[in-house]
DNA sequence: GTAATGACCTTGG
DNA sequence: ACCAAGGCCATTA
């Protein structure tokens, strides 16, 4: 243990903490962001250390493609992710956000490397 | 040690 | 356009 994969999760941390207030992205732009994108999966999984993670990591702005609160099951409580997107001006339908497509925040595009 | 699962995405039919 | 399968890699059983 503590290899390199502390050091992808430190990535994915890093990433989501870039991401600005009333924003979101998908796991697959972080994934492919940092040279992974078919180990999106593993986004997922740093999400699910993020917990203990410090500083707090807004896994809340991170959602599937699809747009819909995948990970709200792992949160402290299911609603706490929809609420704190709430929080931010996000609009939450049945577990979607809405204007994903407007809201999203992709790294490549938006740090552009 | 092997087998199955998972906060997903891409590609093929 | 919709449905099915594969891939990727770490964690857990």
């Amino acid at each position: 243990m503590k290899k390199l994969q502390n050091d992808f999760f430190e990535q994915v941390y890093a990433v989501v903490r870039l991401i600005p207030e009333g924003r979101v992205t998908s796991y697959g732009a972080i994934a492919r962001y940092l040279g992974t994108a078919k180990s999106s999966r593993m986004v997922g999984y740093a999400m699910n250390a993020s917990h203990h993670a410090l500083p707090v990591v807004p896994a809340h702005r991170v959602v599937n493609r699809n747009g819909l609160l995948t990970g709200k099951n792992h949160f402290i409580t299911i609603t706490a992710m929809q609420e704190a997107l709430e929080s931010e001006q996000i609009k939450i339908v049945n577990d979607e956000v809405i204007a994903f497509k407007t809201l999203f925040w992709d790294p490549n595009i938006e740090l552009e490397l």
